[in-house]
DNA sequence: AGCGAATACTTGACACGACAACTATTCGAC
DNA sequence: GTCGAATAGTTGTCGTGTCAAGTATTCGCT
């Protein structure tokens, strides 16, 4: 039976508040998106990985560490912008298990459309607030968490226009 | 047609730190919740704010801003509390239109065996990773985002024992 | 070469949250 | 006091994610 540390108050203060942020800032986003764009904030950024992608394209399993989400829960979003003319499916020529995932030119063109609008929530909701020092105190923080969140460093890597 | 203002590298980085916590650290939460207390996090939450009134006891709209949720969320959350003996219903005295959320004897025990193991894991996935002047900035960044998102305060009152 | 294990996805069933519509009660203005 | 508006909550429907199971292909070992 282990004992239990308990959290400082400082600990507990600061974990209720990214707690309340982790619960609220989806919603906000989700929000914005649904209303101009009609997007998930995860379809979103599926796009926006696939836009940056070398030929529009990626493998589907590639997407899902970019966009750090399960297959299957890929698997049923690409249905779903397929079936909205955003992205197309090809057979992958190298290996014929896997399925690329292109954006099509009415997939593109949405992303780009939808990205002003998004940036503009972003900035408003948590950016402006922060002082640059904030910033960077965010960027190192996150970081630390991460690194043992997802050890694998699969949703962190440096490059990357766009939120 | 508004001139978009794009993000610094700087801000583009603590960003896409940030909403992979966001993406990410629910899941951890969860699973941990669900395997060891078969409680979804947002249940957790829930009957640790009722632990924490007085008479364990909290009128419906109260707990929703208590634990940031709409009251058509709680409303099937408490159905289903409810319907494993966790919580009662009671009518409000004061107010007729109102409804109290009773914490059971069943459910305070099962928020005090969960506790432990989910502290635990926050420890692990947040805290531990940081210094305490870490665990300072995240407090000040979240408060300061916070004010953005929750305007009202709803969501990070000071006073509250246990994560 | 061949066979078992791992990889890459797909699909169907189910659970949870969002939204809208509805009931019931209370507040406020006149 | 009464009537309209606001508040408190419930319920049903629907979209999205998760989990488990299934298929197809490739890898690795001998």
């Amino acid at each position: 039976m282990p004992e239990t540390t308990w959290l400082t108050p400082e600990q507990l203060s600061a974990w209720k508040k990214l707690i309340a942020v982790v619960e609220l800032l989806p919603g906000t986003l989700e929000a914005q998106l649904q209303r101009d764009a009609d997007l998930t904030h995860f379809e979103y950024f599926t796009l926006a990985m696939l836009s940056e992608a070398p030929d529009r394209t990626l493998r589907l399993s590639d997407l899902a560490a970019a966009t750090n989400a399960t297959l299957a829960r890929l698997s049923h979003v690409v249905s779903r912008l397929e079936r909205r003319g955003l992205v197309r499916r090809e057979p992958c020529a190298e290996d014929r298990r896997a399925t690329n995932g292109v954006l099509t030119e009415a997939g593109l063109a949405v992303v780009v459309a939808a990205a002003p609008g998004h940036v503009d929530t972003v900035r408003r909701h948590v950016i402006d607030p922060l002082t640059p020092a904030d910033v960077a105190d965010l960027d190192r923080i996150m970081l630390r968490v991460l690194s043992v969140l997802d050890p694998t460093n699969a949703m962190h890597a440096e490059p990357t226009p766009r939120p």
